[in-house]
DNA sequence: GCATCGACACAG
DNA sequence: TGTGTCGATGCA
């Protein structure tokens, strides 16, 4: 097939339009390649798209309009329409959404923007001035380089008025050059460091696996300070010096600034950036340059994947277990996975870094479809802090606290030390898990593996993986106790209340995303706090991201049982990264780290695996939970959203979904719902979700879109469908 | 009899 | 997604 159409030949192109098929143009004058950029006319409009391939011929020739323009960018190759279409497929997302990832760029429709530069003419000034004077004077001292007005002006220290006047006399030349320019390039031999051995076979090996060519993925695994980033700096620099490209991914804007910084001292110059907080101005460039090749590095959030490379040879995800690669909203996707993908279908290799991997991850390297590399810390084997378990049955705790007397004496002796404490609060949601507090027991749904979720206002207790409720019950259905039965899983702010009133006169910092306005607030405060603006630190996940904090050595795991049952299958594994980031840091500073678990279950084998701090058995352990629950890595979840401003209408059609699960079952698949979903209204709309579970080798995404393709949706109401969902309460 | 609103189909 | 159409409803 060829891959140019000439004039008046059929064309079909995707649009951004969210329509769920190609249309139909002619090719325009002068004709279109296979992957052009284009803006087609649709009704009364004009929109953005894609040729996608030769016409589909099935609509009236006649009705068949001519595509308005080819823009002027680099056609969209072959492996970006594989990616997209192979990404659409298993997000199930539309490929006109998948699409609109790929062309988030600022005046793509605009012609090459063009600025006016000014450099020394041949002709003499007719008068020389002391301004004029300075003006000419940096030209030659830049010999034959240009500036833009603005640039020359403040170079000289004159008015801009003097540059035009030369201009005038043909003293100054104006010319007009394109205002995005080239990155400049990258010396992969410019700031090398000396490696450790441990380094130099990880980027040895990295390196080797560059030069095959072809696709690879590694897991690069390495404790704080081990030096993950020089060792895939290494492997950059070999595929600059293959002329290829190289991405890296980023978990957190926030990172960005200090790598780029890296970056620069390693290859002598910046790279390319690409995420929210870059300028209009400057993605333009990104995207463009990108595209043709004239970036050779980019480091970027989650969407720098959707940029039209044009020979990528290298993505890097580094905190590759970081839950913040999950885009939750809009197009549902991991980034970790969507890399995998795009880089199979490049040729090209991924290196997955993190001190903590994710389960994923790991089972991929024992499955033999990741390689892996280990490094060890340059200062010795990583100092894990002293863990212990408080066995939450026999705490003396009153009703509605959640700090055993254990936890609070070592608390009070780090702050008779000068030392910092972290409560931390394994889970995102805040309604409260239902527990035995003589058996620790904890109230289970019957239908599922999930406990009961209690919901105040109701007096019931509800399923939030399958929707289904009870009566709160008042003696524990186990051991028969009476009145030991209480809610366990406060929010973090209650949280806060009870270290106050336990700790009166303590510095107490309450740490939460929802708390700041930005990005930067959140980071100023933290680092405020590490260094020692507060004594007692209360927080969730966030606290775990990569901040050091050197007079932590106190860490209380509220509620380290969370999950072993299912309410949120990733919680086990997140507290176990939380015990190797704390051990990370405490590895730096002076004294060891201390973390109490509070736990009902301290004979669970999940517990005893983090209590050993034995990583491998930790893996091993939970991933025979996993295995034998049927979840992923080891099975196949997806959740499916309604949202709707009318609540009845999205339970009734949950509830209809999940009585006409036909094509589920025809794979195996189980449907558990509809339940609120985890956060039940957002912008006024009420929000429902069914999980699906099914087997590894089940063809999921098929069966779900015969599914969800029976039922007709009431005006204003979404469907949205999440494969492998990283949040479940 | 005409203006207004909302649900809905459609676009090549 | 944006737009134009059609039918139902409301008001002079």
């Amino acid at each position: 097939m060829s891959d140019f159409f000439h004039h008046g030949d059929l064309v079909a192109v995707l649009t951004t339009q969210p329509l769920d098929r190609l249309l139909d143009y002619k090719a325009p004058e002068g004709g279109c390649h296979l992957g052009a950029f284009v803006e087609v006319p649709l009704g009364p409009r004009k929109v953005l798209g894609v040729i996608w391939g030769p016409g589909v011929g099935d609509y009236d020739r006649a009705k068949i309009r001519p595509v308005f323009r080819v823009l002027d960018v680099a056609p969209m190759r072959e492996e970006m329409r594989s990616f997209l279409t192979r990404a659409a497929e298993y997000t199930l997302t539309p490929l006109s959404a998948m699409l609109r990832l790929g062309t988030r760029s600022p005046g793509l429709g605009d012609p090459p923007a063009m600025r006016k530069i000014y450099r020394l003419g041949a002709a003499e000034p007719d008068r020389m001035t002391k301004a004029r004077q300075k003006v000419l004077t940096v030209l030659r001292d830049y010999g034959g380089l240009s500036f833009t007005l603005r640039e020359l002006a403040e170079m000289a220290d004159v008015g801009t008025s003097v540059i035009k006047g030369l201009v005038g006399q043909n003293a100054i030349l104006e010319q007009e050059a394109p205002r995005d320019s080239p990155y400049p390039a990258l010396d992969p031999d410019y700031g090398g460091k000396t490696l450790s051995p441990d380094q130099t076979a990880g980027a040895e090996a990295l390196r080797a696996a560059l030069r095959s060519d072809a696709y690879g993925t590694t897991l690069l695994k390495g404790v704080t300070g081990s030096g993950k980033t020089e060792v895939y700096l290494e492997a950059v620099a070999e595929c600059l010096r293959m002329g290829r490209q190289a991405l890296v991914l980023l978990p957190e804007i926030a990172l960005s600034g200090e790598f780029i910084t890296r970056v620069e001292a390693r290859f002598g110059m910046r790279p390319a950036e690409w995420h929210s907080g870059v300028t209009m101005t400057e993605r333009r460039r990104c995207w463009r340059m990108v595209g043709q090749g004239d970036a050779q590095l980019v480091v970027g959030a989650r969407s720098a994947l959707f940029l039209p490379y044009q020979n990528l040879g290298l993505i890097v995800v580094d905190e590759e277990h970081d839950t913040s690669y999950k885009q939750e909203d809009g197009v549902l996707y991991n980034a970790r996975d969507m890399a995998v993908l795009r880089a199979a279908i490049n040729g090209a290799q991924v290196v997955l870094a993190s001190a903590t991997p994710s389960l994923e991850s790991w089972a991929n390297v024992e499955a033999g479809k990741y390689q892996r590399i280990t490094l060890t810390s340059r200062f010795g084997a990583a100092v894990m802090p002293t863990m212990t378990a408080i066995d939450m049955r026999v705490e003396n705790i009153p009703n509605n606290t959640w700090i055993s007397p254990t936890l609070r004496n070592a608390m009070r002796d780090r702050i008779g030390r000068g030392e910092q404490s972290l409560i931390f609060l394994n889970r995102r949601g805040y309604a409260p898990i239902t527990i035995c507090r003589a058996c620790g027991h904890q109230i289970g749904c019957a239908q599922c593996d999930a406990r009961m979720v209690e919901h105040r206002f109701l007096k019931r207790l509800m399923c939030h993986q399958c929707g289904e409720t009870t009566p709160l019950p008042t003696v524990c259905p186990k051991c028969e106790a009476a009145d030991r039965l209480s809610a366990v899983g406060p929010g973090v702010e209650r949280m806060g209340e009870e270290v106050e009133t336990l700790f009166p006169d303590a510095r107490i910092a309450v740490l939460s995303s929802d708390l700041y306005g930005s990005a930067r607030a959140m980071k100023a405060h933290i680092a405020e706090i590490a260094e020692g603006g507060a004594d007692i630190i209360i927080g969730t996940q966030l606290v775990a991201k990569g901040h050091n904090f050197p007079l932590l050595t106190l860490v209380g795991v509220i509620d380290a049982d969370l999950g072993l049952q299912g309410s949120d299958l990733r919680a086990a594994e997140r507290t176990f990264q939380l015990m190797r980031q704390v051990a990370g840091r405490a590895g730096r500073a002076q004294t060891p780290g201390e973390a109490m678990l509070q736990t009902y279950q301290p004979e669970h084998p999940v517990i005893r695996a983090i209590l050993a701090g034995d990583e491998e058995s930790f893996w091993a352990a939970e991933a025979a939970e996993r295995k034998a629950a049927g979840v992923p890595p080891y099975g196949r979840m997806a959740g499916i959203i309604l949202s709707s401003p009318n609540v009845q209408d999205v339970f009734d059609l949950g509830a209809d979904m999940a009585r006409r699960d036909g094509p589920l079952r025809q794979i195996g698949a189980q449907v558990f719902g509809p339940a609120p979903a985890p956060i039940a209204r957002v912008r006024g709309r009420h929000r429902v979700r069914l999980l699906v579970k099914a087997d590894k080798a089940a063809p999921l995404q098929k069966a779900l879109a015969q599914w969800a393709g029976q039922f007709r949706l009431p005006t204003n109401l979404r469907l949205s469908i999440d494969i492998d969902p990283q949040s479940f309460y």
